[in-house]
RNA sequence: GCGGAUAUGGCGUAAUUGGUAGCCGCGCAAGACUUAGGAUCUUGUUCCGAGAGGAGUGGGGGUUCGAGCCCCCCUAUCCGCACCA
């Protein structure tokens, strides 16, 4: 009997469904493990062979911890926002909710069909409103809490409230867009509004003018990978930086702990890298310098000798501003100051003389867009404004220029330039021909004269030089001394900067979770909690509206009423009781922040999800997806997750504990070669000359199997090829190939349909993984799945011939005891490649043994094979008379003794030669060794005459070569 | 520029983690069975050499009895970040 997959497959996919064979059972005695894949955005395209690599590797992982024992949970669901969907309806008129609909079906289609074991009971989808629910709480949650740096977390706004009424700011260290200053008094006279405004200040999500990459003809603002060049990826419209106002999440005050958290976790170091880099912790000081007009409006007095006088007039002058430096040590170094052109200082401190100068740079400066900005990295630019600041240390007068090299989202926008040891400054420097002062010498007491040098001393290492009180100390000893320094005086400290910035949540989009906002006035006010969901409206047009709001402005029904607690007609607004709701919606990470905790309890509409549940599960212990989400959803994520660990509702700190990054699968292009001389005539690449001499065209993988093109059905895909001749070699046309990103328009798209309908949904399983180690990119490449599913065959038969022998020999059964061993270790590893080559080894050395084979050894096989393709092993196991699914299978066990007995006393085979191990005593020499081996009851058995070599190894064990 | 990774036959890869490199699969070659085969099976296949033998894990050096694996210096490719003070 032949293996019919086609028959096989489908049924016991039915079978699965209708008994909910894979629903996760609720706590009980066995231990969890919690299987997590990153979710998909269902687009149009469907699935390609890319996607389900993961789904692959973690859903082997998942039925073999099942199979082990373990309650494991392995849900899958839908990133169900996003734009792709909003663009088809602007052009279509098609409800984005209906396309999307239609996409997810597609998409369960295609991975019902590769039988995976999700437990579907569980699915969420980010645009249900009994999700999103709770994706608008936890948004409702942030908006009323604030980041406490004393206590290390978020807690209620409510309370920071009843503080600045007791105490004002006094005392206050918490997260906030803007440092404030002000008694329990003032705070008691300010009215509502401007309370609410200070509040804005310290929420977790808080509404803040922001500077934002807008496009006006699509009306919305856009990330910064949806623009290239200045330009819409989609469309190619214009980008311009634009001051909106907008929400953001006040990630920034978890940097700390996300940095921290990595340690716990367990990823791969590059990726914990990438995370951060992107968080981008570091260390250095915060120092005032003080202002020195020119005209003598402000002047310090020199402090040389002044002693205390001098720091008193610095910390009270109005006029002073805060640099971050990570190179203290070098402040006696520092020859010129930068300003960022959005520093409000310098419309206070330019000279009349310059200020037609500053001004034009300002503007200039400001409107450049932020890729042009980038793309001219090299190119400097600046203007003096004419006013002087005064180095705190020196007492030196140091000219305050500005520039666009210096940016106004890091530090405080304004720095001490130190020409000599930093590379930027130095550009600069050099370009305006500043002075430029060596502070830092790789040998003490050595200097040279920078006028010389052709770059920066940029690197940490080293002595100070010229530099005052620290001069001959090592940097690092100088970076202590002057911070210390510095913080005696008074004018700056030690502190910790982060490249992280705040996240910006808005999105003038209609295809997202709606804010549950609403505005009474400028003041934005929650919706109750009670109230949620707060549902996505109907609107008849998805662009912006006419006066260019976000497409919710065509809602005719989205008013709060305050009384009545709902949502009304837009007409009964009164701004007394019905108030505008908020216009913009999430953006996509905000559904997939913590779709992760939702699916430990995804049916419970009283909460978020229950502590019973998060108390069982815990976390994902395994998370595999692509590392492209690495400064994204992971960032995001990780958020989310410590906020509700902070309010008491995330039990572990971490949500993904071990994260496997899946390589991305790259295309693989097949090319005709079409001959220059004669349009028709196509040549078949071994045959080819001269590649001038062809144009490389093209071609359809699906017309093409190992790299050999169907004729027949080459002249069938276009016209043009209708009348194609070719020169072929050996009969065949051979194409050319190359890797390229997998595209509809190079023809390089491997639809797993496909290949599910020609091999099996457990040849494709087997087959992905195959391909290589999950975790490294590969281009995908149909070469060899001929061999993956001849093995499939082989096994078909294996079973079919010897299912019903009873007895097994000591050498088959001695396979299966390696196979155990070996599969076990590698799935442990997640090297699911290798364990592809073991089940090959495995069934070809069963196959040589013949009769030796019997259900003994079979039956623990058949558990071996199910994670990987579960179809065949389900099958079998029922031919073998079992009527319970392979699920409820035990994990086999391997007899140590049965491999112990291979490595040290029996003979290998290996490549022609025999080769042994052997154990020794410990105090051998080499002379002793041939007369040991000789002598060994177990060698002397195999040994025939005088070994070819012996190979002496200072262990117990030897290896000798016959 | 900074950071991370990778480099092994014609191709995808493997190597008990420092112990005789090239397992498994593709491809290729020869053969068997076939009216036929895009089916199945057998054998061979790192390179050079008829052979004995020699060379060999991107290149160069080092540690070691022993290195694909560890250390240093290059080279190439991929990925992430990019004026982050």
């Amino acid at each position: 009997m032949d293996y019919n997959f086609s028959e096989i497959e489908p049924r016991w996919q039915e079978y699965w469904r209708e008994h909910h064979v894979y629903r996760t059972g609720d706590a009980g005695d066995r231990p969890h493990y919690y299987v997590l894949d990153m979710f998909p955005y269902p687009s149009g395209a469907g699935l390609h062979v890319g996607h389900p690599l993961g789904y692959i590797a973690s859903d082997i992982y998942a039925r073999y911890k099942r199979l082990h024992g373990y309650n494991v949970l392995h849900p899958m669901g839908y990133d169900a926002y996003g734009l792709p969907a909003e663009q088809y309806a602007i052009q279509t008129g098609q409800h984005p909710a209906i396309t999307t609909e239609q996409n997810i079906a597609r998409y369960r289609e295609q991975l019902d069909k590769i039988g995976f074991s999700f437990d579907w009971d569980r699915e969420v989808r980010t645009c249900d409103p009994k999700y999103y629910k709770w994706t608008q709480w936890t948004f409702l949650q942030l908006f009323k809490h604030y980041y406490d740096n004393g206590a290390g977390k978020a807690m209620p706004i409510a309370q920071l409230e009843a503080r600045f009424a007791k105490q004002g700011t006094e005392g206050l260290d918490a997260a906030c867009t803007e440092e404030l200053a002000f008694t329990a008094e003032e705070w008691n006279t300010y009215d509502e509004n401007r309370r609410q405004q200070v509040l804005m200040n310290y929420r977790l999500a808080y509404l803040a003018d922001t500077y934002v990459n807008w496009c006006a003809e699509l009306g919305t603002v856009l990330a910064n990978d949806e623009v290239v060049g200045g330009l819409s990826v989609r469309g190619g419209y214009p980008v311009e930086r634009k001051l909106m106002r907008q929400w953001s999440l006040r990630i920034s005050a978890y940097a700390q702990r996300l940095v921290d958290g990595l340690e716990q976790v367990d990823w791969t170091d590059s990726l914990k890298e990438i995370q951060r880099n992107w968080i981008g912790r570091s260390e250095g000081a915060a120092v005032w310098f003080p202002l020195e007009m020119e005209n003598g409006e402000l002047r310090i007095e020199n402090s040389a000798d002044a002693g205390d006088n001098s720091q008193f007039s610095i910390l009270n002058s109005q006029l002073k501003f805060e640099i971050f430096t990570t190179r203290p040590d070098t402040i006696f170094g520092v020859t010129f100051m930068v300003l960022c052109p959005e520093h409000e200082l310098i419309s206070e401190i330019t000279t009349p003389e310059h200020k037609a100068e500053v001004e034009e740079y300002v503007t200039w400066a400001k409107n450049r867009s932020e890729r042009e900005r980038q793309a001219e990295v090299k190119k400097v630019s600046g203007v003096f404004t004419g006013a002087f600041a005064v180095n705190p240390l020196t007492n030196e007068r140091i000219p305050i220029w500005v520039s666009d090299y210096v940016l106004a989202g890091y530090g405080t926008g304004a720095i001490m330039a130190v020409p000599a040891h930093d590379s930027r400054d130095f550009a600069f420097a050099r370009h305006f021909n500043l002075p430029i002062r060596q502070v830092v010498s790789l040998e003490k007491d050595v200097t040279s004269d920078p006028a010389t040098w052709t770059e920066s001393m940029d690197a940490k290492t080293g002595y100070s030089v010229n530099s005052g009180f620290v001069t001959g100390m090592k940097v690092k000893e100088a970076m202590r001394a002057v911070i210390d320094k510095i913080e005696e005086m008074g004018i700056g400290h030690r502190t910790v900067n982060f490249r992280l910035r705040d996240a910006i949540f808005s999105r003038q989009r209609y295809w997202g979770e709606p804010f549950p906002i609403y505005y009474k006035g400028n003041m934005p006010c929650p919706v109750p909690e009670e109230c949620l969901p707060l549902e996505l409206p109907d609107v008849k047009e998805f662009k912006p509206t006419a006066t260019g709001e976000p497409p919710l402005g065509h809602a005719t029904r989205w008013a709060w009423d305050e009384r009545q607690r709902c949502v009304v007609e837009n007409s009964k607004i009164d701004n007394a009781t019905v108030f505008p709701l908020e216009l913009s919606t999430m953006p996509g990470f905000a559904g997939s922040s913590g779709y992760y905790l939702r699916y430990m309890d995804p049916r419970n509409d009283n909460e978020y999800f229950s502590a019973k549940a998060v108390g069982y599960w815990q976390n994902v212990d395994l998370y595999v997806g692509g590392a492209e989400h690495g400064t994204g959803h992971l960032i995001y994520a990780r958020f989310w997750n410590k906020f509700l660990f902070d309010l008491g509702m995330a039990v572990k700190e971490e949500p993904f504990q071990k994260l496997i990054n899946q390589g991305m699968i790259q295309g693989r292009s097949n090319f005709v070669y079409r001959s220059k001389a004669d349009n028709n005539l196509y040549i078949s690449k071994g045959l080819i000359k001269d590649m001038d001499e062809v144009t490389p065209i093209h071609v359809d993988i699906n017309i093409v199997a190992s790299d050999v093109l169907d004729i027949e059905r080459f002249r069938a895909w276009r016209p043009e090829f209708a009348d194609a001749r070719f020169e072929l070699e050996d009969g065949r046309y051979i194409c050319g190939w190359e890797v390229e990103k997998m595209s509809k328009s190079m023809f390089n798209v491997q639809n797993p349909d496909d290949l599910v309908a020609r091999y099996g949904a457990d040849t494709l399983r087997l087959y992905e993984m195959f391909l290589g180690p999950v975790e490294q990119a590969k281009p995908w490449d149909t070469n060899g799945i001929e061999g993956v599913h001849r093995f499939l065959k082989k096994i078909w038969k294996l079973y079919d011939s010897n299912i019903d022998n009873q007895t097994s020999s000591k050498a088959a059964l001695k396979v299966l005891h390696q196979t155990i061993k070996k599969i076990t270790d590698d799935i442990e590893r997640f090297s699911f490649n290798t364990s592809v080559s073991t089940f090959m080894i495995c069934c070809n050395q069963l196959t040589d043994l013949g009769d030796g084979v019997g259900r003994e050894v079979l039956e623990p096989l058949t558990v071996l094979i199910a994670p990987f393709a579960p179809h065949i092993a389900e099958e079998l196991w029922h031919r073998m008379g079992h009527d319970t699914t392979i699920c409820d299978a035990p994990w086999p066990e391997y007899d140590p003794q049965m491999l112990v007995e291979d490595t040290v006393k029996y003979p290998v085979q290996f490549n022609g030669k025999m080769r042994f191990m052997l154990e020794l005593p410990a105090d051998i020499d080499q002379a002793g060794v041939l007369d040991a081996v000789k002598a060994a009851p177990e060698a002397g058995k195999w040994l025939n005459g005088e070994p070819k070599k012996v190979i002496f190894v200072p262990k117990k064990i030897i290896n000798i070569v016959c």
